[in-house]
DNA sequence: GTTAGAAACAATCCT
DNA sequence: TGTTTCTAAC
């Protein structure tokens, strides 16, 4: 008996299709990634493929590494010579090969959201445009979309001729592309975009990159944007083996760009292309998948299909209205402690989905009070915080000298005493001169303008230019630590021993530990290697699987996971759908909700629950909302809990209350749970939050380190439920550093 | 040049 | 409500 014995006829089918084009339309739940993990095993055990030819992409690093993971289980040798990883990841590693040919350095940095809108701000200035009539996000957002549809900013000012407005539009992204070139960076979009362009412009690359990718597989087809279709166009367009595999019902993010009639009009652009659908649904009871399937139904144009399951009926869809967003979180945290006392369940099997980031915060709320353990995936990105940022902005300051941008961020973090006056006479200088910002800060003494205040700008040079000359030798970790040591950084924070600052380190130490695992995991890890990385993991690709924490999230992130137990909460017109595409007079807008909604309930296994609120508090004020018009289109044959819905919200409450004062006598949690600064990872589980680490080691005593080696403790100091232990090492010298992150072992 | 406190303002969703 | 920007005082 082989391997894809298991899989049934369409499955089957769609993994011995290997050569030509195939459309696979994968309805929720029926198997995709083991078609595709599948696919790639036939392709190299069964047809002799060399795994080296072989390209498998995805969104998210998340579903590339569980892809990885499942190829390398089925297929036994040569897996890891198969290119799996995400459309952003793939382009950066193009780029970084051959980016030369377009005019950028190869060490070119990625700025994130942030560093664009700074970008963007200095450029209103510079044309003098006003930013409370014009916007820089809607600038941003402007060029963004351009980009998805690879409208460069000549063909743009070409389109725009004539409409003001419009014109103003191509200045500025003329201006900010300029920018980003001069700064020698791409922003997330330039990534696809230039690739794409490196690809058009020069055909011995492309042509290297064709024979390569002799069989492409991609992921969640429906997501793709114009520029991703063409970058995936021009990679197949010689051998033609391109297997696709998406869900319309599941497309749902045209705001940023996915191009719906990418799938749709697959078979047009390839007509010999073989569709086959996969309608068969492993995951969900029959109830949800009924559910699921009624909501969806409303939709027009999509493309024919009908979900079924063998899975029995299972429970009703529970369906609870409350008075207030308050009572909708205290009924969610009893029913999860009550189905995980008494069903054996774990956490870690449930899920609370919502439309926007803001609702996590009354689950985190009531979640540290009752001691449940979670985690929100999303929100603030971990390398977005400004502790964060300011000190990758030292690294790329000493990575790419020609990163304005990151120069800028860190010249005056510590304070130096170097103000606005200075840095505008520098930006003159470096202007007049042609040089970068960096360049015109090392000539500091030629600038006849800025006088004494030379004198401080020349240690924060001699600063970057000695560890420019040890990064070879340090590695990033020691470089950071190092940074952190010299800038005093930690050392300030700590002076402030505010709860805030106290986070802020642990975010630094976390940093750290990132920095030291990527130089584990690396076979030859580099600094630009490690920018690399960070600019471009997202929230969602630490979710472990098997942690035994409840999942807070958005609909968004929840695409492509499952869970037994799943909340849908926030159920209200106005909150989801969203108060704006209910005004729009767009219907196309309604139903990409309607998809997320999909997308919602077949997140669920066995159990979903389905909440509203007639009034919460929305920016400081109230809002009243109706029952959301999706749960209305759930036949009532599928709910129950509605009718007990008017006295259980007090009942759950008093219990859950009861639970808040059990917990709140015994445990005080160490976050505020008004701390946005948290590390969220780190603090996930409330009840941790109270064990604070003990120690095998005094001072005196020998100890070892990981990389470091042996030495004896100086010093220990408590701070917060850490320590700082100093330790002189024999052959590194006095080292500073928490206990938690250093792991010493006495000898 | 730096800081704190007041005022203004905002509208999802994300790699 | 939470965050960013402006203003005034040190």
């Amino acid at each position: 008996m082989s391997m894809y014995d298991n899989l049934n006829s369409m499955q089957q089918e769609a993994v011995f299709h290997t050569e030509g084009p195939v459309l696979i339309l994968a309805g929720a739940g029926s198997g995709k990634t083991r078609v595709l993990t599948h696919r790639a095993s036939y392709l190299i055990e069964e047809k002799g493929v060399n795994p080296w030819h072989i390209m498998a992409i995805t969104f998210t690093n998340k579903a590339a590494g569980e892809m990885r993971e499942r190829i390398d289980s089925l297929v036994g040798f040569g897996s890891e010579s198969i290119w799996v990883s995400t459309f952003h990841s793939t382009c950066v590693r193009i780029l970084r090969r051959h980016i030369d040919r377009l005019g950028y350095d190869t060490n070119f940095t990625i700025y994130d959201a942030d560093d664009q809108k700074i970008l963007m701000k200095d450029i209103c200035k510079r044309l003098q445009i006003d930013t409370k009539i014009y916007k820089e996000k809607s600038f941003l957002g402007v060029i963004s979309s351009a980009k998805d549809e690879l409208i460069s900013p000549e063909e743009f000012t070409l389109r725009a001729a004539g409409d003001f407005a419009k014109e103003k539009q191509a200045a500025v992204y003329r201006e900010y592309q300029a920018a980003l070139r001069k700064n020698n960076a791409l922003d997330f979009d330039d990534l696809i975009v230039k690739t794409v362009e490196l690809f058009q412009n020069d055909a011995e690359v492309l042509d290297y990159y064709q024979e390569r990718f002799r069989y492409i597989m991609v992921d969640e087809y429906q997501d793709t944007d114009t520029a991703q279709f063409h970058l995936i166009k021009l990679l197949a367009e010689k051998y033609r083996n391109l297997c696709v595999v998406g869900d319309d019902d599941q497309s749902i993010y045209k705001f940023r760009g996915a191009n719906i009639k990418n799938i749709l009009n697959f078979e047009e652009i390839y007509p010999d292309a073989r569709v086959i659908k996969l309608e068969q649904n492993y995951r969900s009871t029959q109830n949800i998948l009924n559910a699921a399937n009624s909501v969806i139904a409303n939709n027009v144009g999509r493309k024919a299909k009908a979900l079924w399951t063998d899975h029995p009926e299972g429970e009703k869809i529970n369906f609870q209205q409350f008075e207030t967003a308050y009572e909708e979180a205290d009924y969610i945290a009893a029913d999860i402690r009550k189905k995980v006392s008494e069903n054996g369940g774990h956490y870690g099997g449930c899920a609370i989905l919502y439309r926007t980031n803001a609702q996590s915060r009354l689950f985190e709320e009531k979640f540290v009070v009752s001691n449940i353990p979670y985690k929100i995936v999303g929100g603030i990105n971990f390398y977005a915080r400004k502790e964060i940022k300011d000190l990758l902005a030292y690294l790329k300051t000493i990575d790419n000298g020609r990163d304005d941008l990151a120069v800028r961020r860190i010249i005056n973090v510590p304070k130096r005493g170097i103000g606005a006056t200075t840095l505008g006479r520098v930006q003159t200088y470096a202007e007049e001169q042609g040089l970068s910002f960096y360049q015109a800060l090392r000539a500091a003494d030629e600038i006849s303008t800025i006088g004494k205040a030379g004198m401080k700008i020349r240690p924060f040079v001699n600063f970057i230019q000695t560890m420019r000359s040890k990064v070879e030798y340090l590695g990033v970790s020691k470089l950071l630590q190092e940074i952190i040591e010299e800038t005093g950084y930690v050392a300030e924070l700590e002076a402030e021993s505010s709860d805030e600052a106290q986070a802020r380190i642990e975010n630094i130490d976390e940093l750290i530990s990132k920095a030291v695992a990527y130089e584990e995991s690396e076979e030859s890890p580099t600094l630009s290697g490690f920018l690399e990385m960070v600019a471009l993991v997202a929230d969602i690709d630490n979710l472990q699987e098997g942690s035994d924490y409840v999942v807070l999230m958005t609909l968004h992130s929840a695409k492509g996971l499952e869970f037994p137990n799943v909340y849908l909460a926030g159920m209200e017109d106005g909150m989801f759908p969203s108060y704006i595409t209910i005004i729009s007079d767009d219907p196309s807008e309604i139903e990409e909700e309607r998809r997320l909604c999909y997308v919602g309930i077949t997140r669920a296994m066995t159990d979903l629950t389905i909440t509203c609120a007639k009034q919460r508090m929305i920016r400081g004020e109230t809002q009243y909302n109706k029952v959301s018009r999706f749960v209305k289109e759930i036949p009532e044959t599928l709910l129950g809990g509605m009718a007990r819905s008017r006295q259980k919200p007090k009942e759950t409450s008093e219990s859950a209350g009861q639970s808040f004062r059990q917990a709140s006598s015994k445990v005080k949690p160490i976050f505020s749970t008004r701390n946005s600064y948290q590390s969220r990872q780190a603090n996930s589980f409330a009840s941790s939050s109270t064990d604070k680490i003990t120690l095998e080691y005094g001072s005196g005593d020998r100890v070892k380190h990981m990389k470091f080696g042996e030495g004896t403790v100086v010093q220990i100091v408590e701070g917060g439920r850490d320590y700082e232990v100093t330790v002189a090492f024999d052959r590194v010298g006095t080292k500073k550093m928490f206990a938690s992150f250093a792991k010493l072992k006495k000898v």
